[in-house]
DNA sequence: ATGAAAGCGCTAACAT
DNA sequence: ATGTTAGCGCTTTCAT
């Protein structure tokens, strides 16, 4: 035996059964809304249910659904280009987030989750019998994807699959990165931006895309000529000084500059400093990705940095909830979920 | 129902019987090592088993043993100063490290993971009828540790709890960094370095006192006058450029610094070179903390950083091996487990 | 609209 | 040393 206990006197559906003057049968059908039972009748067990503090007992509900219980996470090295000193930062930060806000909706929504960050044992615990997958940051080419559609198991994907068969992707959450961007680049525009260049992440992510197009469509109507660089991902610090001198180098230089990981950014921030230049008043600079334990620069010297919330725990907990659903066997309420993100304006662009 | 699909054709506990010729218990004590058992019927229960690739329904066994089968990892926000640039850095990696590993950990033993990184997510926790927890880096002020400790359920801390009575912290995990710290020592002294200096992380986690101690016994030793500074973590960068300018401005300056936070070397590092000061020729550095996706700086215009391989893996799995032998009743082999830890030797100290 | 009965796969008394 | 029996707490036919 184990340290169990045999959980004493923890309330079963037979205690709310004899409370409510009911079957268990009928306590299960009104708490899950499975059988046809009168109004009077289920407000009564469910307000008896939650007098007594019952909890259903997932592992017999597992037993006899048969359902193991257990999601995977899985958030792809992809997106981790390896080897560099600020290449691991916009990841960890945003993984972590993710992770720990999924494995809190995950409990609440009587599930448990492994995460994996690799594809191996992403494929391990497919055997092991996961009922289901959230995979971050999905690439196409990535094996896992694949494995879990045809093991016709659900997954929910944070950002979408570019480039495949809707069918192959039909559940996702997101967060609108056209909309933020826009909402960015307006912001700037106030603050008195005449130039705004764009310093984007490696292409691949579904983001990276809409926060173009975002950025292209808002200079096709503000009528600027869209200055952006596509960052290969070598080396994030050498080829953002790099193109950061290139911007700064040009005759018509831009006057404020937009970068979609907050690691570019700190080093933007560094070089435009380095080369005299003063944050916010010459030059603004902006965020996308955004870590509100990480933008706060005070006592670097540097400036604070603007960001975007992106809610990376709203994210996961829309995720997670959708799985739940479609594991549960029912039509989530909606198959595409945009998380709404906002500005967080701070001293770096605070040009007055 | 589910997506389940009732796992079709699995094989149970009754197919094994079948195939050894025995009774479902004889099956269930074969293979758990409870009953008694003879040897041969033992063996051939096992084959059978592995041959049908047998594999025990968790709900099941949850169900009757009367375990939730789910463990927290707390990595609580101690160690994670808030507000600063780098303060993040040091904690990430390595708590993503550990969760990763932790997970599949507890994949393999069958019980599934929860995450918490706050105090009221951990108690959630244990309303939900946890078995467990891997505590890491416990401080003695949180309650989180007392709650587990009072509600009887097992802990596993990774480090250990400093200044407690030894019945409130029998189990934990840690790495020898006093030993690691010697280890670093004896490789700079071997480089030629006659004066070390060492920058410590503030106090609190016992790794903070391990390395100090190791550090005045191998001065003690040596007969270098101990030199180092501890951080209050307020200000990581800034303390950390103050600090290296006191360093490097002593008469009898240092030649080697070694520090406990990955970031606070490579800021180390940067004030080093800045000061117009070679690196290893001058002064060598060296951190504990280390990542190898981090301290590869290659690229940065910075050697890349010695460090140490902490192995977070597999304290990490040790400690939920540790855990599930608890939560399952058993004395685990040792109620203490060091990880060996090594140096990973660098360009920042290979000095000729 | 509600309930009785069967059983999910496993473990643990209690025989033998 | 091995087998028999009785559930763990819940869902789900199938009656009523």
């Amino acid at each position: 035996m184990g340290s169990g206990l045999k959980r004493q006197g923890r309330v079963g559906i037979r205690d709310v059964a004899k409370a409510a003057g009911v079957s268990p049968t009928t306590v299960s059908h009104a708490l899950s809304g499975k059988g046809r039972i009168s109004k009077r009748t289920r407000n009564r067990v469910i307000e008896k249910a939650e007098k007594l503090g019952y909890k259903p007992n997932r592992s017999a509900q597992q037993l006899v659904t048969g359902n193991s219980g257990l999601i995977a996470l899985y958030a792809g090295n992809s997106s981790t280009p390896t080897g560099r000193l600020t290449s691991a930062l916009p990841d960890y930060p945003f993984i972590m987030n993710i992770a720990m806000s999924a494995s809190v909706e995950a409990i609440e929504q009587g599930l448990s989750m492994a995460l994996s960050s690799q594809t191996s044992e992403a494929s391990g615990l497919l055997q092991m019998g996961v009922d289901g997958a959230v995979i971050v940051d999905p690439e196409v080419k990535d094996p896992v994807n694949e494995e879990f559609f045809e093991a016709g198991l659900p997954v929910v994907t944070v950002g979408r699959v570019l480039g495949v068969p809707e069918e192959m992707n039909e559940h996702w959450v997101d967060v609108d990165h056209n909309k933020v961007t826009i909402e960015v680049l307006e912001h700037l525009k106030k603050r008195g931006a005449k130039r705004v260049a764009v310093i984007s992440a490696p292409v691949g992510p579904s983001y990276v895309n809409d926060s173009l197009e975002g950025y292209k469509a808002w200079c096709e109507s503000t009528g600027q000529e869209p200055i952006f660089h596509t960052l290969e991902g070598r080396d994030y610090e050498q080829e953002t000084r790099r193109v950061t001198k290139v911007l700064l180098d040009e005759k018509d230089r831009p006057d404020a500059i937009f970068c979609h990981l907050q690691p570019v950014s700190v080093e933007v921030l560094r070089a435009v400093i380095a080369e005299g230049l003063s944050v916010p008043d010459e030059i603004m600079v902006a965020t996308m990705s955004d870590d509100n334990k990480v933008n706060n620069l005070d006592g670097s010297g540097m400036p604070d940095l603007t960001g975007c919330n992106l809610h990376p725990e709203q994210v996961a907990r829309e995720a997670v909830r959708m799985l739940a659903s479609l594991i549960a066997g029912e039509e989530p309420a909606n198959r595409h979920v945009y998380v709404p993100a906002e500005i967080t304006a701070r001293e770096s662009t605070n040009r007055k």
